[in-house]
Formats: C-alpha cells, sequence, structure tokens
DNA sequence: ATTTCAAATGCAACTTTGTTGCAAATATAG
DNA sequence: CTATATTTGCAACAAAGTTGCATTTGAAAT
C-alpha cells in the first residue's frame, strides 16, 4: 500500500509531510528516529509540524514509537500497517539502531489477580550480529 | 540493609543526597519518579545534584530506572539489593503508578543467530487492581 | 581534634525535546 | 472554482537534562 493510499484510508489529509513520514519509515528497515527521518526528507518541516503529524500518525496506528531511553524515541510502521503481530524490539549498545524481532512474538504474562493487560512492550539490549563481528 | 551502609559497600561517599534517595526509593511499595521522590526529601538540592545522584546510584547498580515512556522515568532499588529477579514492569493508564511484578520474572526470547542479550525489559500496560474497581 | 584533598555540590548558562496559541496557507468536498 | 475545516509555520514557552567551574564537604591521615 502506498503512504497516499493509507492517508486516505484513515480519513487523513494527504499532506506533503504525512506522506513523507509514512515513505521513509516504509522504506527502511529499522526503526528509524525524528531526526533521521528528518534528514531523509527532502523538504525541511517546522519542529512543530513534525512533532504533530508524528502523534497523528500513531494516534491513528499508522505508526508506532519505540521508546529506547528518555532521550530516544524511534518510530516504525505499525502491526495492523504491516500485518506483523505483537512482537519484541531489540536495540544494539553498539551502533545504537532498532530492529522489530518478527520472530520474537509477545506472549501475554499471567499477571496479579484482578490487573489487566492492554499492551506489553519488550525491549531487548545487546549486541546485534553486525556489530559482534567487529 | 540501611542507605549508609548500601554506600559505603560500593565505595560512595556518604552525602545527604544520596543516602536520602536511598531511603526514599527503599520506603515506597512502587516505583517513584524523581518529583515525587525530591518532594519526600527534606532538603532541597540542586536538580544538577539530583540528576548527578542518580547517575552514580544507578552507576553502581544501587538503583535502576524504569523508563516508562519519553517523559517519564521511575526509579527502585536494583535487584542486587534486593535480591529479586528480573522482573517485568506494570504500568497503569489510570494511576500512572509503576509496580515491580515480581511474580513475572523474565525468560530469555530466542534471537535471531549472532545477536546476544544483555538486558530484556518488559514493562505491561494495562489497568491495576486499585483502578479497576472504580 | 585538625589538616588535607579528592569528590560532591550549587550555580549559571546552555542544549534538547516537546507544547501551545494564533495567523496564514492548503487539501478536499461540493 | 469556491468555501471551509485542517494543517502549517512562527514565536514563545516549559520541561528535562548537561557542562564548566568555583566552593564546600566527607573521610582518611596526621
Amino acid at each position: 500500500m502506498k503512504p497516499a493510499d493509507i492517508l486516505y484510508n484513515h480519513n487523513l489529509k494527504r499532506t506533503s509531510c504525512r506522506e513523507g513520514i509514512i515513505e521513509v519509515i516504509m522504506s527502511a528497515d529499522r526503526a528509524l528516529s525524528e531526526n533521521e527521518i528528518r534528514k531523509r526528507l527532502k523538504v525541511n518541516y517546522d519542529r512543530t509540524t513534525f512533532y504533530r503529524s508524528f502523534k497523528t500518525l500513531e494516534e491513528h496506528k499508522i505508526i508506532h514509537r519505540i521508546v529506547v531511553d528518555n532521550q530516544t524515541v524511534k518510530y516504525a510502521l505499525d502491526n495492523s500497517i504491516t500485518n506483523k503481530k505483537e512482537h519484541a524490539h531489540f536495540y544494539c549498545n553498539d551502533c545504537q539502531e532498532v530492529q522489530c524481532l518478527e520472530s520474537a512474538v509477545i506472549r501475554k504474562m499471567q499477571l496479579p489477580a484482578g490487573y489487566t493487560e492492554e499492551e506489553t512492550e519488550i525491549l531487548i539490549r545487546g549486541t546485534c550480529s553486525l556489530c559482534k563481528r567487529n
């Protein structure tokens, strides 16, 4: 599906900022930070516009954020677009890149009585195969 | 173990800020934010001192941080102090409190070839038993 | 008890990240 | 092509976190 179609399906106006963000995220093989996405866009958008676009796309479940730490947020396409299952994410302490681990499907954990789960996030920190070799 | 002893065991100077932070975290039944800890301390410390104290305590594995989202960090005693196993954390979307789920012990996930794990973080978002009732 | 000195603190200045209100610009339905 | 609700860019602000440096302090040695 093309970025424009995704926006249309979610009743969102087709603006170049939104379309660009989706396009960049779609073409990446890993999660990207706000700055990485900005660099890959042709046009330079205002910070405000950028934040609001991310917010909108997140609210409509087109993209989802992966919080690595309180200073680093990365974005990837949402499962509803990619048809992936809920999966764990891997953060490489070396190259600091985030990857979706499609094979690491998230299993619900047993909770204390009275607790209900809505979402489970798993972030595995370690070293990726590329960095391991060096 | 008392805060002063913990500091001594880690070759850290016994300053009132560090001792206070440990004391407050120890006496809480859940993870606390920087602001919650500050409010519970008698003396008011500079933001810088505060941050540096947290950093030091974290580096020495006396406390550990739980990143709820990029705007919210909570602190709890580290497993090395409490003798707990690596466990999942629960964030209540309603009361916004974080609890350690000692029963939800973290099991290592299968990773793609060449990847190595160092730490696995699990954050479960949902509604806690107290908020469920209301 | 006093001295000594590395380590910790407080302050000022700064950076990064994210938000809000509002006027101007723009996407899209008719 | 026009009307209008949405989106954008700007300015101003708020919160979170960092750095350099002079001053203070914990604790080890005298």
